[in-house]
DNA sequence: TCGATATGCGGTCAAGCGCAACAAATCCGG
DNA sequence: CCGGATTTGTTGCGCTTGACCGCATATCGA
């Protein structure tokens, strides 16, 4: 029973974890608007920031020259030494970054691999960059975790990826061979549910309690949750394969011949097939299917063709998150975005069509906001948990 | 800001709500189990039953004779005379019960109706049973407040029944007519999402923080999710409509011509209709089943068929509740448990042919546990939802 | 009957937050 | 340029609450 929470210790360490959320969520806040946001007293805020700072989690700065009357606030933000190490293994290239409190990103280097990493390879070239930065630009810094987002399936309580099909990794200990490596506390997740809480704390998803989140990348469809505000992990942490889904009801008869999940109908190859390319990025695909649509006609109805019906399909799995889940929103990132971009209307029409009408007229249907940031910001946040968590235990 | 929960009256608050919903969940506990279950002092303890005592909340009884050495400890149990009024409309009657703190149905009355009921009779022949209670078997009893089970859409801020079409409800500000003809305070909720709320904490799924509910009824399939421990609702409230998703791929080509959703195939009235029944309750159903398939082979065959094909079907949509939400239980109720029950092997291996296997793996299928009283417990506990948040506020 | 175990009870202690009074910093109007 | 109004930081005090300690008490087993 080491929670605590019952007790006095634990509504210190609640409520300096409460302030440390805050700056670390809404940037920079005077005392007096964090007094406001918390409810709790003047002198309590001045101790707990006070703590804070002692810890070197925060600074506290000059107050901000304001046009109000009365004595200005001192402003309490992230100390920014404090930095996470986020990491992304994907199949031609590991990037790895150094994110501070704020989110903002302070270091990436992006290393292009001529082969799959392993993730014992993953694991020194991680080692690798933190200890260049240690010696270099960051060398202030204190590192507080490295957390990884994982192209595939990871098992929250041990941070051991499953199976992740394009690394070709099975069963690999990830989070213990880069603990081994770096010396740091590090955290593993699956890159779609990293991408919905960075969009939920940062993006798109600011402030909205229950949302989906669906990104389409070029390895298929993933996703996250969020619910009551925190992310659904599920028993083990492999919620929101959203990809592996089958929305659409079989046609009367057939024993379902078609074996297609989401992923294998709504898909990047098969929009990328339809206008001729052989991969390419997310702009320069958009770009070719707009000008694919305005070309000659048989290539736009083909095109067009490709772009309804993966709608409709997207639409119909769209419509049953929305039936379980009532969210008030929903994200799409990646290649789904461009599908939504291209006829925005068409797609909550479709979605609308097929959820129930009352939780249809609930939810707002949005594009995804971080870009490129998106996975080293979840991946940090996932690092900073702990902290973040309890700030005493982690910082003390 | 009037949560207080960074302040001393907070964690008082806090504590007291624990022990309370301990005694509520468990039955009767000792001191001494409370302090090992809170992680509290004993004397804490003892301090916290004692003002539960005092609030009329909670009594203390004598040592139950154990076979232990040591000084026994005298147990706490919920008062018993704090009753929830639990009611159900349905089409042919309106259930209303009054449950115990302790989740003991301590009256019941079933009234046949002959006509629909409108929103407001519903309110009226509430009103009539507890003012019956009051002058009879529930003389000495406290009533917390009603809680309904609505078969149709609610909305959860303002206890409006949106849609209920069985009932031919429409916009119907139940929660209103009823605090005004009862004068208690009254909570409002789907039903199949209390059933989930009744199985999480007091049948099939006591104890587990992950799950997904699916009730099958006459008018239809609805459901429920606890997530991190706590029932979804979603933005308005209306998470949990499974009935309305489409599970299964569409066939390449059409356009989804078969506008089918789950609770159109998957149906209670085909399964009557395989057996040649015309409205029966369930083991009359589940019976008449049986006997079909252990008689001529040709209806053997068909009723087969429609249960394998429900079947399918069935295994489809819980396998894409898995791959979002990666429960550890799924519980099936009503005719779905049937359907279960006849041959649990087949769902279970349909549900991880078309699942991730790992989330599959973590995923155990069970029928509900608790019968006919299941919605009562669930609204109960609606009711009983603020006195067990907090009891101070509640009951001083 | 006595020792071991476990609990209740009362008192003391420490910790955390709210509160109130005072001081400081800013704006505004004359 | 000055004084009042306003807002906020600072400081010391007091209240509340739960932990801890010592002692009394209750039960069981030898």
């Amino acid at each position: 029973m080491g929670d605590r929470s019952g007790s006095f210790d634990g509504v210190h360490r609640r409520n300096l974890a409460r302030v440390l959320g805050l700056v670390h969520l809404e940037g920079p806040l005077s005392r007096a608007r964090l007094t406001a946001l918390t409810g709790l007293n003047r002198s309590t805020i001045a101790a707990l920031a006070g703590e804070l700072v002692e810890l070197g989690l925060a600074e506290e700065r000059a107050p901000d020259p304001t046009n109000r009357v009365g004595r200005p606030s001192p402003v309490v933000a992230p100390d920014p030494r404090i930095v996470a190490i986020a990491v992304n293994p994907e199949v031609d290239a590991v990037t790895i970054a150094a994110v501070g409190l704020g989110g903002r990103i302070e270091a990436r280097e992006r290393i292009e691999v001529d082969h799959l990493v392993a993730p014992e390879e993953t694991a020194r070239l991680t080692a690798d960059a933190i200890g260049r930065w240690r010696d270099g630009e960051l060398r202030h810094a204190r590192f507080a975790g490295v957390g990884l987002a994982v192209p595939g399936l990871v098992r929250a309580s041990d941070g051991l990826v499953r199976f992740a099909p394009h690394l070709e990794w099975r069963e690999a200990p990830i989070r213990a061979f880069v603990e081994e490596a770096t010396g740091l506390p590090t955290a593993v997740g699956n890159d779609a549910s990293l991408g919905a809480i960075a969009e939920h704390l940062f993006g798109a998803g600011r402030g909205v309690d229950d949302l989906v989140y669906l990104n389409g990348g070029a390895s298929g469809i993933g996703g996250g949750l969020i619910v009551h505000g925190r992310p659904v992990g599920g028993t083990s942490g492999y919620a929101g394969e959203f990809g592996q889904n089958r929305p659409g009801i079989a046609s009367n008869g057939d024993r379902r011949a078609a074996g297609g999940v989401l992923e294998d109908e709504v898909s990047r190859a098969r929009l990328l097939d339809a206008v001729g390319l052989r991969g390419a990025d997310e702009p320069t695909l958009a770009a070719a299917i707009r000008s694919a649509l305005e070309g000659p006609a048989g290539d736009a109805a083909r095109v067009a063709d490709e772009l309804d019906r993966q709608r409709r399909i997207l639409a119909t799995a769209l419509a049953n998150a929305v039936n379980v889940l009532n969210p008030s929103l929903v994200i799409l990132g990646g290649f789904l975005a461009t599908l939504a971009d291209l006829d925005p209307a068409a797609l909550r029409a479709a979605m609308a069509a097929q959820a129930m009408p009352a939780a249809a007229d609930d939810v707002d249907v949005r594009v995804a906001a971080l870009g490129e940031d998106r996975l080293m910001i979840g991946a940090a946040e996932a690092a900073f948990a702990d902290l973040l968590a309890d700030p005493l235990a982690a910082a003390g």
